[in-house]
DNA sequence: TTGTAGGCGTTATCAT
DNA sequence: ATGATAACGCCTACAA
């Protein structure tokens, strides 16, 4: 297959008539070699078109600079946006991404972490799909300490990292501006409980019910997996309930403003009738009319963050403190969807 | 740093009593070795927790199992579903994906096509931010015959496999139903013309304009990064025009809605005064009232087909018979915001 | 400052 | 059907 033979740091040697030791120094700029000989190597590696063996380097050294990188799917606004900022970090740290989804299988998730292993990344960056009861996927990570990140949805086990925002009180405080604005049945559509993410915002929602001094009612909650269709569906359903909410506040701002829409074309008043908040700060949100009231995720922010996290791990240098979860600011930001006034 | 040793295949042989090649033959499911002892290795194999060693597998084999990704940005929508559609592909055949941004720079477009070229991986899956004059970047891995598949912006080398749409004609299509929806003056927002399926897309609409009897001026060009701002640039451009267009064609949806929405809230018509299409079917085209009108992108499918297309040529097993370009089928979607009856 | 030599864990080529 | 052995290319004590 290979067109020619691959230099090693051995032809170079040859051809310098010194010994491979001092070539392989020379490329690592170790201290103790003379700059004459250094820059003579450099000359010659670039010369001959030698490029560093990363396997042999690996197996030598039992080390990848690989990181793998688990979502649950790739082609969503939050996780490309996410790992947009993972890569960043990354690249300028000298670290390959190797990437998986998992589309929502369990299984395809285990196999997906197991090929991690096997490809010896010295660091893992996770985004679950769903809640694991049990951490035992990652006993093999935490068995070797291998660093593992979870990012997004976090992980309880106290032996991981986390990058998060706080998904309580974010649902909460949007809860709660939904309630002051005059909404007393207000409809949560959301994703699988399980789904710790889902949960905490679902937590959140009650909470704020409860506060306000509303009362929750199973009819109130939509379980969904948060589709364009989803939404539809969602819009579908409220339209044909007798006892119709007048606020929602979806996980999500896509199935919202599909759900949203479904309404509207039907006749439905919003926010006057019914007033809508979504979740993430999707392009979408501010292209639907009226605009989405939503809470700002910071994604790119939140890449950056768990891949240095990561990294720092890996070097020692352990800036994250004492603390093993890092809760990034995000706020609910109010717009036309559910301002009364 | 690790805990305990690994596992190598000496010390399943050693268990068992028998060779290192025994053992690495059974794991590799080979012929000429018994059952039973297959069996026995397995067995001990998971027993023994080992996994296989893949640095000291690659540098024997001179093969990484490994696909590199370029592409300009990570995280937008027909990027994103790209890559959802390779990671299905690649991770059916067992292949890893590295993946690099050049978020629009060069100079580390340049040094990722150099990573990955040290990262030796098995074949490249590239769409370069801007043509390039030349493909010198990519000399040393044509040299080395490693393949290199370039999707959604073709490459014109001959060496090149390429995955792709037909820009033109999809752009010819959409302005000529401009042109049939009673416009007169259609404009065209695009991206960096020196990108080639922006030049593409630039004849097309050119070559309609001819065709439909209509003339093109150069104040009916807009070249922009094709962002969120930029559209809403575009739409306060277009405001202060004196000579307004009646037709506008934006290169991608996202840049389009936000254009869209710029006029529509200055109390422009829309399509009665201006009809608006836009390219990608990006999730916006659907939620911007009225809906745009646009051409189906096969994300998912080009990813697929340029993943399996690589990972054939890896096998030998060309399917993609003496072409060396496949061209996907994408359609215009006509919605409300073109269509004037 | 530089050289020597052994080993990282596999696979492939000979033998047996 | 199995075993012995030599690479693959690099790093790193230890020596010089």
């Amino acid at each position: 297959m290979k067109e020619d033979k691959e230099i090693t740091i051995y032809d170079i040697a040859r051809r310098l008539n010194i010994s491979a030791a001092t070539v392989s120094r020379s490329l690592k700029e170790h201290q103790s070699i003379s700059t004459a000989t250094r820059k003579k190597v450099h000359a010659m590696a670039k010369e001959m078109g030698y490029r560093t063996n990363s396997f042999a380097r690996n197996l030598r050294t039992q080390q990848t600079h690989t990181l793998g990188l688990i979502v649950p799917r790739l082609n969503s606004y939050v996780v490309s946006s996410i790992i947009a900022g993972i890569e960043n970090i990354a690249s300028e740290y000298g670290y390959n991404i190797i990437i998986s989804q998992s589309l929502g299988s369990a299984k395809k998730e285990t196999s997906n972490i197991n090929m991690m292993f096997d490809s010896r990344v010295d660091g893992l960056l996770v985004s679950l799909a769903y809640n694991a009861k049990n951490m035992d996927k990652f006993k093999m990570f935490f068995d070797k300490n291998i660093p593992v990140v979870f990012f997004d949805r976090g992980c309880e086990d106290p032996r991981s990292l986390n990058v998060v925002i706080d998904n309580y009180r974010n649902a909460y405080d949007v809860t709660r501006h939904l309630a002051e604005q005059g909404c007393s049945r207000i409809m949560h559509i959301t994703g699988d409980l399980s789904t710790n993410i889902y949960e905490e915002r679902f937590r959140g929602y009650k909470a704020a019910l409860r506060d306000s001094g509303l009362s929750f009612s199973d009819d109130l909650l939509l379980v969904s997996d948060l589709t364009e269709k989803a939404g539809v569906d969602a819009g579908n359903h409220i339209l044909q309930m007798t006892n119709k909410p007048d606020g929602v506040f979806a996980a999500n701002d896509n199935c919202a403003a599909y759900c949203l829409q479904t309404l509207k074309e039907a006749g439905v008043k919003i926010p006057q009738e019914i007033a809508f908040a979504g979740f993430n700060n999707d392009p979408v949100s501010r292209i639907i009319e009226p605009n989405l009231t939503t809470v700002n995720y910071p994604c790119h922010e939140m890449g950056e963050v768990a891949a240095k996290c990561l990294i720092d791990h890996l070097s020692g240098t352990r800036t994250v403190d004492n603390a093993n979860t890092v809760v990034l600011r995000s706020e609910i930001i109010a717009r036309a969807s559910s301002l009364r006034k």
